[in-house]
DNA sequence: TATGTTATCGCAAACCTTTGCAACAACCGC
DNA sequence: GCGGTTGTTGCAAAGGTTTGCGATAACATA
């Protein structure tokens, strides 16, 4: 059995029926590189299936992520999924310049919820978690054009030059 | 010179203009009980200036928060926002239940920070943090729930039960 | 296999938030 | 104070996401 009939058993098993709906976007999901954009799994839905509502797969989307079977990925403000894989869970961090998402090993985290539910009671959602920042690249980038920016204000002679 | 003062002058002294629109936005979010809904800061805001509109409030608050006065929450997937008090620098855990927001000091955030930095050069945005999860009186409540839907299944003899 | 129950679907409309654009007004320099 | 420059506004429309509703189809039971 493969981890997508076990997921699809899974689901069941809740009471969920299995209908084609389901069964197409879980093997979409199973079949993308990492993690897709909500667009682009109901695209490749409607080659296959074309009647297919983008709230359909909004709503299958949002079932499989609470259930487990997926994960969510918040990137520029737009929902990404990727098949939840059981042996190598992970939680995200997205560069907010160039949007790429690196895995974060969960052990990171687990301390900052011991802490929160030691101190306060608080049972942190941190199952799939995700944290925005500038990458190494990107960090990069931005120090070097600071930099110019820096050198030719010097030029110029400006030192109250302001970006918008 | 009040902080909202100093403020509309940092502002001022980045290049932004001063306009009647962000002084309003300004003074209600300052005499706003902790944090405030979107829709309640243009409400407020209409009624002393009934034109302003409500992609402005947006805006003002946008920028508002990218120069560091204010600190954006969000709730239940709504934008609220708060006076960045600087000596009173807090992160939020919000419920997912109530909805209710609980502050954090930051220095619970600072080791994973600098862990990320140390071990992936990834510079996380954790100037204003919300971590979603379950505080604890709806913890106990759901515990009770459970408890009752688990007694009562017992009763009726029903293992199979599934709550959607 | 036929039948009833009800979860799920497609559709349309709503939601919150962002964006394009022309008119306006805040600020600078004279 | 006056005029020009350009950052800001209001408006309208679009964006991504959620929701209400009647029709449909998946599953359980017989």
């Amino acid at each position: 059995m493969t981890s997508q009939e076990q997921s699809l058993h899974y689901l069941q098993s809740l009471g969920y029926r299995l209908t084609p709906q389901r069964l197409l976007v879980l093997a979409i999901v199973a079949g993308g590189p990492g993690h897709l954009g909500v667009d682009e799994i109901h695209r490749q839905a409607r080659a296959a299936y074309p009647y297919l509502d983008l709230a359909t797969v909004y709503r299958t989307l949002r079932l499989f992520k609470q259930v487990g079977v997926v994960t969510e990925v918040d990137i520029d403000n737009r929902l990404h999924y990727e098949l939840t894989a059981p042996g190598d869970k992970h939680h995200h961090m997205v560069c907010r310049d160039c949007h790429r998402a690196i895995n974060l090993n969960p052990h990171y985290l687990e301390e900052f919820r011991d802490t929160l539910m030691r101190e306060f009671d608080f049972a942190p959602d941190l199952e799939h978690f995700t944290v925005s920042g500038l990458c190494r690249y990107c960090r990069e980038t931005a120090a070097a054009a600071a930099a110019n920016i820096a050198a030719a204000a010097d030029l110029d002679d400006i030192n109250d030059a302001e970006i918008h």
